[in-house]
RNA sequence: GGCCUAGUGGCUCAGUUGGUUAGAGCGCCGCCCUGUCACGGCGGAGGUCGUCGGUUCGAGUCCGAUCUGGGUCGCCA
């Protein structure tokens, strides 16, 4: 027989389904036995009458939590049963792989009248064992969330005629200035250059602006070798970039990215909204799927500083004036709030000191770009770039940085499209979205004194 | 890299001013329980307190060193 989903044994009344999945609970009785069977679209009892089928009894003393089971049986509605509203009683119980004790405790369990509150284990600790602490409802959500925001993003973008493209991870130099690069070994017989890690597809994004491919885009990890102890960086994540051509200006880089965001939260809020507010709320946090309006506010760095100043207090230190400290970022989020309503925040007009050399500048010296503050954390670096070869190198030398980039210097002296984009960071979406940590997000968190498993 | 902080059974934690066989809840094991609802009841196993050294009659508890984590700032997505 066919297996199903759990989400659709309703759908089965009286009839006989397949079933197949982790036993989320097992209550054994003497003469019942309940089993919660738990797939990814769902959870139903398994009701056992033990004196039906005395042959089972080796089976079912196997049974422990998360053990993998396929259950034939037969669909019961009955509305005693609390999960749902339905049963399944089975006339076969299979055993496909048996679970040891788990070695972490994947949910807070409340208190009740007889038993005090359990702790879940701390991410740390979850972390190590990542696999098992997926297997909750909640965290598989996270990720069908993010596929659903990742796949809208690209769908706005296809719908576009961007192109989707894939550079090289393993690159000769150094791609941006700031972030650290992994360097490692690259069969070093055969008189190349030394080798890293891509800390961003910048670079080769431009380059297909020379290519004249006037829209790219690309998924795709970065990696960075900062050593960062905070709630929002990994060593190595996964950055949702883009780049096109013809731009009339770095506000044409805005509008596409907040259209593109807007576009992408509205689907996610169509999909999961109920479900994410309903599992990722907590007291702290209010997990409400918001679709923003366009366009998202705009400030200046300076113009912010003045207004954090004068209502919040804050002063910047000298040395950060003209980048955006962290408590800054945070109070952005309060100001924006207060002011627009509005969750998200563009900041422009950083200084040309604290910003990359490719960014195009305009006769001020003011770099053409901007940061995209979500919730009050920083989710995108964008810019309208400078393809005018001279201009460009100019202001690479004056970063001292013209020999690392000479062959990325080549791309605009044959001719380039005036061009910008940006890169968001879906880890950091995520996170945002549903209010974790970046370690709870990612799939798998890779950090300075963490590369396993 | 700076500052702060932690390391006690599988997990989460408690261990008072250093003092008899180191405690609890959950989990685990066993027995009992005819429909449970992250069932319930009874019993049991399991730690020598990150490591090394020191002070002391005596150290999980004090001191020193060391290892491994965590938070935060900077950096960034």
């Amino acid at each position: 027989m066919e297996r199903i989903y759990i989400e659709n044994v309703k759908d089965y009344a009286d009839k006989e389904v397949s079933l197949a999945g982790f036993v989320d609970n097992y209550r054994d009785g003497k003469a019942m036995a309940f089993l919660v069977l738990k797939d990814i679209t769902g959870r139903v009892q398994v009701t056992i009458e033990k004196e039906l089928h005395p042959d089972w009894e080796e089976t079912l003393s196997k049974i422990t939590p998360d053990t993998v089971v396929r259950v034939t049986g037969k669909v019961l509605l009955s509305d005693f049963v609390k999960l749902g509203g339905v049963e399944i009683i089975p006339s076969s119980i299979e055993i496909e792989s048996v679970a040891s004790a788990l070695p972490i405790a994947r949910e807070y369990i409340p208190a009740t009248k007889k038993k005090a509150a359990v702790e879940r284990s701390s991410i740390d600790q979850r972390i190590e064992y990542r696999w098992i602490d997926l297997r909750t409802e909640r965290n598989q959500l996270m990720f069908k969330a993010q596929t659903t925001l990742t796949a809208a993003l690209r769908e706005f973008l296809l719908n576009k005629e961007f192109i989707e493209i894939h550079t090289p991870k393993l690159i000769a130099a150094a791609s941006e200035s700031g972030a650290d690069v992994f360097r490692l070994d690259y069969f070093p017989n055969y008189n190349l250059p030394n080798a890293y890690l891509a800390q961003s597809p910048q670079f080769y994004k431009q380059m297909a602006m020379a290519s004249g491919f006037e829209k790219i885009f690309e998924v795709g990890p970065v990696f960075r070798a900062e050593k960062s102890f905070t709630s929002k960086h990994a060593t190595e994540f996964t950055c949702f970039d883009l780049e096109f051509s013809y731009i009339n200006g770095c506000e044409d880089v805005m509008k596409m990215e907040e259209d593109l965001i807007t576009y992408a939260l509205t689907k996610v809020k169509e999909k999961y909204g109920d479900k994410i507010k309903e599992l990722f709320s907590t007291e702290e946090f209010d997990a409400e799927v918001i679709v923003p309006t366009t366009p998202f506010p705009r400030v200046k760095l300076a113009d912010l500083y003045d207004a954090l100043e004068k209502e919040y207090g804050y002063t910047v230190p000298d040395s950060e004036k003209g980048d955006l400290t962290t408590d800054a970022e945070r109070l952005s989020y309060q100001w924006v709030k207060k002011h627009y309503g509005h969750e998200f925040l563009f900041i422009t007009d950083y200084s040309a000191e604290k910003r990359a050399f490719y960014h195009m500048r305009d006769e001020k010296g003011v770099p053409q770009g901007y940061d995209l503050i979500w919730r009050g954390v920083e989710i995108t670096t964008g810019a309208q770039r400078e393809h005018r070869y001279d201009v460009l190198k100019a202001q690479a030398d004056e970063k001292g940085l013209t020999e690392d980039v000479k062959f990325y210097l080549e791309f605009f002296k044959y001719g380039c499209p005036p061009h910008g984009g940006f890169g968001l960071g879906i880890d950091r979406l995520t996170m945002l979205l549903l209010g974790l940590n970046i370690k709870e997000a990612m799939f798998l968190f890779r950090g300075p004194s963490h590369l396993t498993p």
